[in-house]
DNA sequence: GTCTATATCATGATAGAC
DNA sequence: GTCTATCATGATATAGAC
């Protein structure tokens, strides 16, 4: 699946309708185990609407994407400049960073509309996706983001081995993608009161915890050592 | 999938090629993406084999998964028996507990065979796996390990309420899971020697280091102490 | 036990009437 | 734009010869 570079262009209703019931279906079932009937009986929309609309199957499974990732990569990398812009060349703080990471995703999550909860957690899924093609279309959509924070990192953790910000750059988006992932089940787990279940504040301060104390950690010891000498 | 509760037969040949190659197949393709004539045909056995052996499709991905996560909750068990045993009484310490929880899953990574590596990053992939039948199968063989290791971490972290450790734990799964399923992908963009590539002490310290100080990290602020209250 | 051949079904996609 | 009907394909599972 090439990556489609156009924005993405206005939605009809029942393209919406199409796209709300796929996000929903994708997460629930996986791509593979979505069939277009069961998508389109759902949606209310004619076995041939997603052809029609979106040209196949794959096609849609990229409009998905598209129609939440790129306003959400947008706001980071806007949050980032404000960020940068309010520190005049000092560099930034480990947590705010991480902050500023997980806030477009968990606004997402806390969603009221339930849509993008949806695809909070269909995303979260999404970095383990087996095909190829998926896995690639979603990376190209971060990478520029990617750039961006890694930079952002590399100048806060100036004492840090580059392999090893990457490493825990990597940590980070498994604690998270794996969060987006499950976020009910934990929830239950963990006894949530229902009203903070989806509590973007609360779940923020969580993992912000969490992550800038797993970034800014020491480095190993004797085994790391030896390996830098 | 009702949860078989037996011990594993011993295995035939045929039976172990089956294996061998599902687990391949279904790290690379997913199971709904393995088709029973592509692992049948790469196993070099009769498209009839796997009914005959295992019975269906199913009870093969379940027979894929027992013959190592049995194992592997066994030596997590032993490890934290051992730890329990030395340490006389006296709480763990965390990271020592990180470390036994990681062992079993990095030492499968370091397989040189190959068969246990693609079973690491399958195992990865499937904590995230839509079909709900696979996500409790694999949930309930690992329920006694979970337990286990949670009333350890309760020890060793008297000060942490017991929902904040339940979530740093999930946290944990997250990181360990992510990195299993992705372990390639990151190895390559972190540029690691190849000789490190799959060194799991190397990965086990680069784990436990993140892990450990997430894991310890102060309590998040005000808003939390603001629950607390 | 192994294999061939096949039954049965569901899928993604499309042609063509309206 | 929407719908029905249908095609070609590939899936799991099994019956029955050897």
């Amino acid at each position: 699946m090439p990556l489609n570079l156009r924005a993405v262009k206005p939605l009809n209703e029942t393209q919406t309708r199409i796209l709300d019931v796929a996000e929903e279906l994708f997460m629930l079932h996986g791509f593979g185990g979505t069939s277009m009937r069961l998508l389109t009986s759902k949606a209310e929309v004619n076995l041939a609407a997603v052809n029609y609309h979106f040209g196949s199957k794959d096609a849609l499974i990229e409009a998905v994407f598209r129609r939440r990732l790129d306003p959400m990569n947008a706001e980071r990398i806007a949050e980032l400049d404000r960020l940068e812009r309010d520190a005049q060349g000092k560099a930034l703080a480990p947590d705010a960073i991480v902050r500023a990471f997980l806030g477009a995703s968990l606004r997402m999550v806390a969603d009221e509309s339930g849509g993008g909860r949806n695809f909070a957690r269909l995303l979260g899924r999404t970095y383990s996706e087996p095909a190829k093609p998926i896995r690639m279309t979603i990376g190209q959509l971060y990478a520029g983001t990617m750039e961006r924070y890694k930079a952002a990192f590399e100048r806060a953790l100036p004492h840090l081995p580059k392999d090893e910000l990457v490493w825990r750059m990597h940590f980070m988006f498994g604690t998270l993608a794996y969060t987006l992932a499950a976020t009910d089940t934990v929830q239950l787990i963990a006894g949530c009161k229902p009203e903070d279940r989806y509590d973007a504040h609360v779940l923020e301060d969580r993992l912000a915890a969490f992550l800038t104390s797993g970034l800014v950690a020491p480095l190993p010891g004797v085994r790391d050592i030896k390996k830098a000498a």
